[in-house]
RNA sequence: GCUGGUGUGGCUCAAUGGUAGAGCAUCUGACUUGUAAUCAGACGGUUGUUGGUUCGAUUCCGACCACCAGCUCCA
């Protein structure tokens, strides 16, 4: 038999594992080993190998080597709780992608101060460095002990397995469990964990289903990385844009509209500030931007297939005897305006934005500060076009894409969305259009993601993920290549030859929620708005009540200049306002005294205490008005 | 919507089966200040709403509302 280890060629007997494989490149290998990949999957090392192969001795230093690390840690989780609460059933414990959980169906529920209690036994079974054994039974087998058992989730999903197949069991200690592997060796090889939260979950994520009590935790190989790992979550609630929305004067939000944002001057003048920008960008990229009715007649919606698959999440009402919807989306209303004249095959692709106001009833337990709301203004576009031009659009949306998010820092990656269960029009039609995206996808080269059964009722979709400051992923931009609206509303063209055409449309969305891309750079910059941003953008402070009259004038001059600027003329120390002004994060302390008043300058602190003496206010004007126009971060 | 938790002045948090206190913020006064909190005083609360238990509830119980952590869903 021969195997292949990464570049050499090497013959090992019929049925010897990675393991032995390991041990025969060195002592230090096997020791460190933890699993291996065999033909590019992730098995035990105990696993015996016949025929050829290709392996790769994993160890702690790999990244594979976590995932089996968080996995193995769910299963000292269950061995925990089973030998606390013996009449627990057990359902699934996977790891993910920074941590574990697993799902217990408690007899009795527990709080969470007795996850301390479990993880003192987790200790106990760490410590006791149980082996952690593989045993390959059939799966009538594997059904017969679950059932003895009485775990009856197990033998629900070793039902789902088809009835040849073998299934693997691994034990370590007294407590066993079906899982497909692959695992530590011995439950002494886990380092550092801690159990972080308790939740419900449905069991196989129905919400039909029973809830079961989930448990998290996290794990890793060095208490020092567990040590950065709650620093980065508390630098990420350091940034938590409600937190900020209060403390910096942005936003709130009322019992008497949950879900609906009230914006505050401040968060107002950042909002602005992002229209404004998108306005320029999508005038440059060629866009036309229309508005349209915020309530529309039931019988549109029924048109458009939105009173047969969204209804749920509509707010509707009564007007004599018809019924009205608050738009959740604004495609139809833009559908109306393509129809209002005939246009020729000379305009397109046409492009028309909208920001638009959309109101969708979210079920309350899903409402977060400005991430999910209930009303929200979508940068919305819709793109009518001829087949041939779906690649240059959909290219020419990601790169307006590109220049739009660089402007913030924000890194992203792409995903494409599916059919989904509950959808319109016919297989062969979501094909095409599927086709279509993942052509466009491959002619402008950028790497993607699939993303099964994700797309919307009217079509595929790619979805554009942005990556922030802090390495957390957001959805946002959305491209949507919808073949039902054109239909339904019977849009069309004229082309060259006189003869009448149904356009293709393109749906698409940059910021996505203006609300919520605000709520995410506001986390992105820590509420460290850069300059063009920043609802204030500096702040004069004067050192006594004698450079009051200057300090006002510098502060009208700036004024003059555009710059939005205050003065604080409270009766406090300088150190008092100095530090008032720094924990607004306003990007500019202007500092003024009878020196800087002799002079004829000011002095400037900016953010991250950079400091300058005796700066000219016409340069100060020169220097912030560049720093606006460059949009600098 | 589901599971669990929380709800006390603008904010952060105390306290209690006998109608609540601090710090910050706000206001007033004194100080006239040189780079992250000057001092003093004042104002401010039907303890989320609503039923019940009780001589008495903000405290105990129920319902509702909102928020928080998840689940499901999603821009």
């Amino acid at each position: 038999m021969k195997i292949k280890l990464r570049d050499e060629v090497r013959d090992y007997a019929e049925g010897t594992t990675s393991q032995k494989i390991a041990e025969s490149i060195s002592e230090g290998l096997a020791r460190v080993a933890i699993c291996a990949k065999v033909d590019g999957h992730l098995t035990d090392l105990s696993t015996p190998l016949f025929g050829d192969h290709e392996v790769q001795i994993i160890t702690s230093k790999d990244e594979e080597a976590k995932m089996v690390l968080r996995h193995t840690t769910a299963h000292v989780l269950a061995q925990a709780v089973k030998s606390i609460y013996p009449n627990t059933k057990l359902s699934i414990g996977p790891a993910t992608s920074d941590g574990f959980y697993y799902d217990f169906d408690f007899k009795t529920p527990i709080t969470s101060d007795d996850l301390s209690k479990i993880e003192d036994e987790m200790k106990k079974i760490i410590k006791a460095n149980f082996e952690i054994k593989r045993e390959v039974v059939s799966r009538d087998e594997a059904l017969r002990r679950a059932t003895k058992e009485g775990e009856t989730y197990k033998i629900e999903l070793i039902n789902a397995i088809p009835q040849d197949e073998e299934v693997s069991i691994y034990t370590q200690g007294d407590f066993s469990d079906v899982c497909r592997g692959p695992h530590l060796r011995s439950t002494g090889m886990i380092k550092a964990f801690k159990l972080t939260k308790l939740a419900g979950a449905y069991w196989r994520g129905d919400e039909k289903n029973k809830m079961l009590t989930r448990i998290y935790g996290v794990v890793f190989d060095k208490a020092s990385e567990m040590e950065e790992y709650f620093k980065m979550l508390e630098e990420a609630e350091k940034r938590d844009h409600r937190k900020l929305g209060r403390d910096l004067d942005l936003f709130f939000l009322s019992d008497y509209a949950p879900g609906m944002p009230f914006f505050m001057p401040k968060g107002q003048i950042v909002i602005n500030e992002l229209i404004n920008f998108w306005r320029e960008e999508h005038k440059k990229a060629g866009y036309v931007e229309i508005t349209t009715p915020i309530a529309l007649n039931r019988k549109l919606w029924e048109k458009s297939g939105h009173w047969d698959h969204y209804k749920k999440n509509m707010y509707t009402f009564k007007v004599e005897s018809d019924t009205f919807a608050v738009k959740p989306m604004n495609c139809p209303g833009g559908m109306l305006y393509y129809k209002e004249r005939i246009h020729s095959y000379k305009e397109l692709p046409l492009r028309v934005g909208e920001l638009g106001k959309v109101h969708r009833h979210e079920a309350s337990g899903t409402l977060h500060g400005l991430f999910r709301v209930r009303c929200f203004t979508q940068d919305d576009a819709h793109i009518f076009m001829t087949p041939d031009q779906i690649e240059s659009e959909v290219a020419g949306i990601i790169k307006l894409v590109d220049k739009m998010y660089s402007v913030f820092g924000l890194e992203y990656h792409l995903e494409l969305s599916t059919m989904p269960e509950d959808h319109i029009g016919d297989i062969k039609e979501w094909e095409r259009a599927e086709t279509c995206l993942k052509n466009a996808l491959k002619h402008i080269g950028k790497d993607y993601v699939i993303n099964e059964g994700d797309g919307a009722f009217y079509g595929p979709k790619i979805d554009i993920h942005i990556k922030d400051a802090i390495g957390r992923t957001w959805q946002c931009g959305t491209i949507q290549l919808d073949m039902q609206l054109p239909k339904r509303f019977e849009l069309e063209y004229v082309d060259k030859d006189g003869s009448r055409k149904e356009p293709i449309m393109l749906h698409r969305v940059i910021f996505g929620s203006v609300e919520r891309f605000f709520g995410i750079i506001t986390e992105n910059f820590a509420g460290a708005f850069p300059l063009w941003l920043s609802p204030v953008q500096a702040i004069v402070i004067y050192v006594s009540d004698k450079s009051e009259k200057y300090a006002k004038s510098v502060k009208n001059k700036l004024e003059k200049a555009g710059i939005r600027v205050e003065l604080d003329s409270r009766n406090e120390k300088i150190g008092y306002k100095i530090r008032s002004a720094q924990m607004q994060k306003i990007p500019y302390m202007i500092i003024v005294g009878e020196k800087e008043e002799e002079n004829k300058t000011v002095s400037i602190r900016k953010r991250g205490n950079i400091e300058e003496k005796d700066v000219l206010v016409s340069d100060l004007i020169k220097n912030m008005k560049r720093e606006i126009k460059n949009k600098v971060r």
